[in-house]
DNA sequence: ATAGATTCGGATAATTTTATCTTTTATATG
DNA sequence: CATATAAAAGATAAAATTATCCGAATCTAT
């Protein structure tokens, strides 16, 4: 569904969000252990994220990432996705085809669209905010 | 969504279909003309399904292949997806975590079960024998 | 039998995705 | 200012996916 990239990417915001609620900055090194994921190819991904505006870096000691949290209610998991993966999730054809759309459709074009417009508008309506919350709770977790 | 191996299988079996309504055997050749795909690797994912009794493959001239008619009800897209991508479509955790369940659910397993259900039942219901009508009838293309 | 057509199977290659390593740049603090 | 700390950036490497090549096996028709 999600590439790697992407999943790394949606679990390293949580965990900055999820910090960045009490004031905390994270390191890389923090988020890594938190989620589970290699540390220079994380990097990489906050990288985009940090150019996509999505969080906010932080050199030198002290440094870290970190999202204000006012934005919190404000980004959509569809941000981190779009940024990441692309909006193929969202517009690409299920089977491939490159010009697939109503007028030209593969043969689960209507199957399709139900369910990718499910997910988009799943995506583009869960805010980081609502994620945290159970987090914080400890009612769900970025690892097992 | 799925890999490209399954996208050119769940065509190639579409346009199998198609022509085993009316009784005619396709070859490699033709299969890959008609869904324009890479000739190499589409025999090999014609074996797999082969061997998974999907389709039924003759070699020799006249040979090629073919599904018999009365099986276009039974057999269901979640068939071919299962073959080729195995059920990690259906299981995996959206997040990518091994062990996401509803004891130790990541922040997006709730969200995420929804659509996986629906996907995974969209696949389930979906017969050849539904999507070939379209097909025969021009409704749907299987290239662009 | 033989020739031609066709799938099968194994080895190899190209591309993309995932991951690492190294050097540079920025920041806070003593 | 020097030092320690942390992210940025660029080069490289490993692994997985996608794709090709070629000889072998098999079937049909002549």
């Amino acid at each position: 569904m999600f590439s790697k990239t992407c999943e790394y990417g949606i679990k390293a915001t949580l965990y900055i969000a999820l910090q960045s609620m009490n004031g905390k900055r994270v390191s890389l090194k923090n988020i890594v252990e938190e989620i589970n994921s290699p540390e220079a190819f994380t990097a990489k991904i906050l990288q985009q994220l940090t150019k996509s505006k999505i969080i906010t870096s932080n050199r030198g000691s002290l440094g870290g990432f970190s999202i204000p949290p006012s934005d919190l209610k404000i980004i959509k998991l569809s941000q981190i996705v779009k940024t990441i993966d692309g909006n193929d999730i969202y517009t690409g054809c299920g089977l491939g085809m490159k010009a697939c759309n109503a007028d030209h459709p593969c043969p689960m074009h209507d199957k399709f669209v139900d369910i990718r417009n499910e997910l988009k508008s799943m995506l583009e309506t869960t805010s980081l905010f609502e994620l945290v919350h159970n987090l914080k709770e400890g009612f769900t977790f970025l690892k097992s």
